[in-house]
DNA sequence: GGACTATGGTTAGAGTTCTAACCATTAATT
DNA sequence: AATTAATGGTTAGAACTCTAACCATAGTCC
């Protein structure tokens, strides 16, 4: 097995510039950190969740549920920032585990708004402290102060994200 | 449609100690963000790699690979930090992608080792700069401080997340 | 040496998400 | 009013990822 020691890459990767190949370690990508960080989250928040049969998927949905109630599901996709197919399905097992229903719009017949069911909006005080008990393992050790600088830089580079995409894509982030 | 506006909790929520109830906005959770964030990068880098037929799934491993060439698929699965069905479905589309090869070992023969071809080595040179230039996209604006700041309390956060996972839950991440 | 156990890899089936194509209903235009 | 546009939702098919179950090979232990 061929493992090249730091700072031993081949030459074509060598003759980049330094600002360019520091990129070689994963470790120095934001992307990789933030993939991490989110699968480590992910991953802790659902192991909580799934005790009261909420999974990943779900759990968005829901979240934006408790904000408003009652949207139709282009709105409730539009919120969670998910395509519509994704919204269906998502909704599908909303309904399943009876969290939510699907209300067809006595105005216009294209329209169904999601309502929580009194189960759905009771779980929101159950859920919540989960939420919070991860994020407090999650930054176990940084002071107040620099979980808030946490807090800026990654709203920073995801607004930088959101307006890149926004005007190269012209479309939602998948 | 009902729309609470900021702090128009239900009751129960109402109830519970603000330290956690700031966690009904998303945009107060480090998950959330983590989330956004990934999804941003991973969108932003895969429209440039895919130019080069290289997908976010083959990404991962192929990033792998050039740091040490020719390992087990075990082996590659742990690295990438991915369970082993996974590593199997990637190595088929970067085989498929002549990207790389399957290898079987010979001192064991239940072994498959895993190598780059010339095509897959190759892309490092190509893709690493799509890297940087997307790293460069979603921190412009912060000084190289903050850049500094934030990969330091990403990998302090993701180094908390292992350890709470490794000792929980046993197991690798999902 | 033959029966357990451990290791490496694969297959099967599921969950989450996407794009593309489609149908139903409403709005706009001629 | 009839045709065309836009809007809301669904279905079909794919990619990525997981867990659980499985097969093949290698190592261990009586």
């Amino acid at each position: 097995m061929t493992v090249p020691v730091d700072g031993h890459l081949p030459p074509e990767v060598q003759a980049l510039p330094l600002e360019i190949s520091v990129y070689a370690q994963p470790e120095n990508s934001i992307g990789y950190l933030l993939r991490m960080g989110f699968r480590g989250f992910s991953t802790m928040l659902e192991r909580k969740t799934s005790t009261h049969g909420v999974s990943s998927g779900q759990w968005r949905f829901l979240r934006q549920l408790w904000i408003e109630d009652g949207p139709t599901q282009r709105e409730l996709s539009v919120r969670v920032g998910m395509r519509e197919p994704t919204t269906v399905v998502a909704v599908n097992s909303l309904v399943k585990s009876g969290l939510a229903v699907r209300e067809p719009s006595v105005e216009d017949r294209r329209k169904v708004h999601i309502r929580l069911t009194p189960l759905g909006r009771s779980l929101q005080a159950t859920l919540l402290p989960m939420v919070a008990d991860v994020n407090d393992r999650a930054t176990k050790g940084l002071t107040k102060a620099e979980i808030a600088t946490l807090l800026r830089l990654l709203r920073h580079i995801n607004g930088n994200m959101a307006q890149e995409l926004e005007q190269i894509g012209g479309d939602a982030v998948p």
